[in-house]
DNA sequence: TGCACAACCGGACTATAGTCCGATTCTCTG
DNA sequence: CAGAGAATCGGACTATAGTCCGGTTGTGCA
């Protein structure tokens, strides 16, 4: 299923698509690909498992500036850095994994490792639970996905960046 | 139309109501509503139009600090306090209007006119525009919302206009 | 008044996400 | 190996956003 799912995706993009040919094309019925993903989110979001997998990975044992072991004013800016690379490189497969259902990008579970992760280099500062949702809000997929062809790319870091750098130590 | 799509909201919630319900008990089909409003993000930026309109007119033309006169630094604030007292107002509907089509926020007129305000009020810092699109992340409707039962209104408040302040400030 | 034409209207129609239940297959036990 | 019960499957079904076209109503002109 993901299979297919991932070959439709690249061939057509992933708003083009729809669940049933999905289904069809992995020679399943709508109610085995639902059951098992739960809706269209929940398909991204396995689909994405792998590459979310690495960078979490990363930020928790591997290597600094973006594992731990570098002060917090490295480590934030690197981490936007990070997961606006990973955000880019899938961004219609996240953007569907957030806008899927309503509310859909606060309750999966990567977003509370990426808020948990914000929060805990922010510690010290004021309220670093809002502070964390601020900053991921401007890393939302909806978000740069808008602001991309009237920024382009290069802005976008470097503003992201700059905000980074201004939330964790002047 | 209008008065039955208010009243069919206020009494079953925004999200429960909808497009046929609307049209039966307006009494018009629903090609004609479809017609006039384009669809449910209109309808719901049609809805929030007088008060939105109050909101803008209060911001060019209204007394210091929401309107002009103020320094940026004591504007922005203000700014990000009365657009959040107008967001819980209509947070349903505003969430609508933002998330009825992908990108839609982005797209309304409303949202050129915020992103203007706060990037002129952010000018001389470096890359208002972004600058102004970030900010404005954390005033989305849907992020907002995500927070609420997690945070409260009040610490939302209190981040929010930390957030305003640390950008036009010192 | 009556006709031609334009604008407008409304509901049938399509596409798609997500649900549900009868049918099928798999597994465990005697 | 046979049968009962559990787990799984798949496609018909529902709900809803949005489209489209045939009919109707209104308007300008003779």
């Amino acid at each position: 299923m993901l299979d297919a799912a991932a070959r439709l995706f690249a061939e057509h993009g992933v708003a083009a698509v729809s669940m049933d040919q999905i289904a069809a094309a992995a020679g399943v019925g709508k109610g085995t690909l639902f059951r098992r993903f739960g809706d269209k989110a929940g398909l991204a979001v396995a689909l994405l498992d792998t590459r979310e997998q690495e960078l979490q990975e990363a930020i928790l044992h591997g290597p600094p500036p973006l594992g731990p072991g570098a002060p917090s004013s490295e480590r934030l800016p690197t981490f936007v850095d990070a997961y606006l690379g990973y955000l880019l490189e899938h961004l219609d497969l996240v953007r569907m994994s957030e806008t899927a259902a309503p509310g859909a990008r606060y309750r999966i579970g990567a977003y509370r490792f990426w808020h948990r992760h914000v929060a805990i280099l922010l510690d010290g500062g004021p309220d670093p639970d809002h502070a964390a949702h601020a900053l991921l809000a401007a890393l939302a997929a909806e978000h740069v996905a808008a602001l991309l062809p009237e920024l382009g790319e290069s802005r976008i870091r470097s503003g992201l960046r700059r905000l980074a750098e201004s939330h964790s130590g002047p």
